[in-house]
RNA sequence: CGGGGUGUAGCGCAGCUCGGUAGCGCACGUGCUUUGGGAGCAUGGGGUCGCAGGUUCAAAUCCUGUCACCCCGACCA
């Protein structure tokens, strides 16, 4: 057989190198995560997709828990003049807002929006409920849906509605407001890091970049294995900016009238997306083990041999006893061959194969998707030696990240290095902080600011790479989804 | 929103130029043989050709419109 041939099944999906995009759709659809729906824009998160999302869920919700939020519900119809109060939301939100006009049979006296996010939901109640300093902080949080009417649209990554969580608080001081923004960013960066094994960039975004009506924006942004960004979380601080408009006031200790200070914070389903697009390869998926699913799957070789199907059964339930998730593919109607790259493709980190030569030994035969490093095992203590090895899978997968990441940042103290970087990575750049050289750098480039990191302390030149005048700012420029 | 492409069986495609009984591979059903990196043979089932108009004795094929999806741009927290 010729070795140096492509196996069979790259056949069936897009090269990575060749075509990342079309990479990305095919694995994907072929992964069984999404299908397209009916409705233009939306699309079908399938079993093994959401069973993505509700771990993502588990364990961010966790996190919001331990730091002090409650979940709670709102309607996902907002009345035009609500929508409208806050202008500069408003005109930041309008193109994509979709509408409801009529109720049964009847035209409606008021359109009602289709939430595209809860601000001014959420402003409404805390006018409503808050009166005191006493009644302060207010920590919510929400899972649900919004709908965006975008006009281009990619699974994951910009659907017409989509899942997210948005948090939203409000508190007495600025100084908690700010403590809340950037703790609830960190918690992102913190589960991105340790649990989806992405390493991110964190920063404050440019007042061009920021969100519609917030007074500082920050975010993680991912990158992705064809150099460009991904936003994948973001944490705003309004300031009184929406409690002034919407007249959400308490009554001070000492018994005077003062505006609440607000957050609000988000993540989506656009994180799968960021996933596939770290940590994919040619075969498909490689999912984090704290993400997948299907942590370990297990293979009976020869199962129509007596004694195969039961010690793979038995070892199943051994796995599950310890808290793993594991599926047994005791299927008859497909090769050993098909199921390794099926369940390669679906990105499940361990493989577990046990046959008779397997059994014989006392012993299971075990691949690691993220290396495809096969070897074997003992049997005795199986259940700890493959909690160790998918936590070694994460931090390997992390770390190939990471490698990646440094690999295709970049310094660039001229718009000819900064121009040269962003084609295959993020650049980082001194910035005078004005709106003139952002919109030329994305002219010139298609590149756009990202965020500006924490530590400004390593500038890469005294000066704009834009324009040369003296320079404000580190800045993190890529091209963006 | 602009440029390019694609819609024919569950999936991948051919047929369209030049109109004349709907095809292929995979998958699926049944039987036997197989089983440690995408098994083999035999046999069988499945399609208002994206949708709507039009031309014609006759349309998957020609014409008009429309919808959806993919890629590249533009736009966009």
């Amino acid at each position: 057989m010729a070795k140096n041939k492509e196996p069979a099944f790259v056949e069936h999906i897009t090269p990575r190198s060749e075509d990342f995009s079309q990479w990305y759709t095919d694995v994907i659809l072929k992964a069984d995560l999404v299908d397209y729906a009916p409705v233009r824009g939306c699309m079908v998160i399938k079993p093994y997709g959401y069973g993505i999302w509700e771990l993502i869920q588990k364990e961010m919700d966790a996190r919001f828990k331990a730091t002090g939020h409650s979940n709670v519900y709102f309607p996902m119809l907002i009345p035009e003049s609500l929508l409208l109060k806050e202008a500069e939301h408003v005109e930041g939100f309008a193109p994509e807002v979709a509408w409801v006009t009529q109720g049964g049979t009847e035209k409606l006296q008021e359109r009602l929006a289709i939430r595209p996010t809860s601000e001014t939901l959420f402003c409404a109640m805390y006018s409503k409920w808050v009166q005191s300093w006493r009644d302060l902080p207010m920590k919510y949080n929400q899972w649900c849906s919004v709908m965006r009417w975008e006009k281009s649209t990619r699974p994951f990554l910009r659907t017409s509605e989509f899942l997210w969580q948005e948090g939203h608080t409000i508190h007495a001081t600025p100084e908690e407001a700010q403590e809340e923004t950037l703790l609830m960013l960190e918690v992102y960066r913190e589960f991105s890091e340790n649990v989806m094994n992405i390493p991110v960039f964190t920063g404050q975004k440019s007042d061009k970049e920021k969100f519609a009506g917030a007074r500082a924006t920050y975010s993680m942004e991912a990158m992705m294995q064809d150099g460009k960004a991904l936003q994948a979380g973001t944490s705003h601080n309004f300031g009184t900016n929406f409690a002034e408009v919407f007249d959400i006031q308490y009554l001070s200790k000492d018994g005077k009238l003062e505006y609440v200070h607000e957050t609000s914070w988000g993540v989506s389903t656009r994180l799968i997306g960021a996933l596939i697009m770290t940590h994919g390869d040619e075969r498909g998926l490689r999912l984090p083990p704290k993400l997948a699913p299907i942590q370990v799957v297990i293979l009976p070789i020869a199962a129509h041999k007596p004694g195969v199907l039961d010690k793979a059964t038995e070892l199943a339930k051994t796995l599950e006893a310890a808290g793993l998730r594991v599926e047994l593919d005791d299927r008859d109607t497909v090769s050993a061959g098909w199921k390794f790259n099926e369940w390669e493709l679906k990105g499940v980190p361990l493989r577990l194969e046990l046959g008779p030569r397997d059994i014989a030994q006392g012993q299971v035969t075990f691949v690691r998707r993220d290396t495809l490093e096969k070897g074997q095992l003992p049997l005795e203590g199986i259940a700890r030696a493959a909690r160790d090895l998918l936590e070694e899978v994460g931090r390997a997968l992390y770390r190939q990240a990471e490698e990646f990441k440094d690999a295709h940042t970049y310094i660039a103290r001229n718009m000819e290095e900064l121009t040269e970087g962003v084609q295959t990575g993020f650049v980082r750049a001194s910035w005078c902080g004005c709106r003139e050289c952002e919109d030329e750098i994305k002219e010139k480039t298609t590149a756009t600011s990202r965020n500006m990191p924490f530590d400004q302390s390593d500038m890469p030149s005294d000066v704009c790479v834009c324009c040369g005048k003296p320079a404000a700012k580190v800045m993190y420029f890529a091209k963006a989804y």
